[in-house]
DNA sequence: CGGAATCCCATACGATACTG
DNA sequence: CAGTATCGTATGGGATTCCG
């Protein structure tokens, strides 16, 4: 998966694992939503992002949860389940990273 | 493909668009690539990305090309064929937005 | 050298239905 | 409410081959 370099020419090389990690199509979404509002939950999330589907979803807090960048965080809440998401520190560097990429996608 | 936000909590929106325009595989090592290097010729390029298929490469180079953030630069060159691809203007601003992100994942 | 054409496969994603 | 289970489809991407 790494470049190997045997040019002259820079490689930069860690691009590639970013897309593994954020490349999923709402992992960036989910971790902007995240960085905003501090813990929502799941019903929320999912009405916000275009209705995405629970399956979907689901898939991309769990890779996202894998890669130390989100934490789940279940409500006990008299009798309904009830839980809700949060960046982890790493989430959040990650987050301020992601800023101003999100201002330059709002460019035109 | 908008989400919609009917909740009270904000909502990001550009993410999703970025994951189109930089989600695949290979396309921000194409772009960080061109950002230190300037103008890179196919070869090198298919060289130092782990010697990703010419098709890919090609369909990645298309797509920022179509985004207008990469420009195609012939080079007449005494018979043989020859050819470059540099950033954009635009190119070059998603290069320096991608810089923080490219050390968060240098990160441990 | 710089691609284009073709084939093939893995899987990400959406839609839907269902459960504790 | 917060998911899980299935199914079907679209497509991204790799390998290979061939062409000007």
């Amino acid at each position: 998966m790494r470049p190997n370099c045997d040019e002259s020419i820079e490689c930069p090389c860690p691009p590639v694992g970013l897309i593994d990690v954020v490349g999923k199509k709402w992992a960036m979404c989910v971790v902007t939503l995240l960085g905003r509002n501090g813990a929502v939950r799941f019903g929320p999330i999912q009405r916000c992002l275009s209705a995405v589907s629970p399956a979907t979803l689901t898939s991309t807090l769990r890779a996202l949860e894998h890669e130390g960048l989100v934490r789940r965080v279940p409500l006990a809440d008299a009798g309904t389940t009830h839980s809700a998401y949060q960046l982890t520190v790493t989430g959040d560097a990650l987050y301020r990273c992601l800023l101003p990429l999100a201002s330059w996608l709002r460019r035109s």
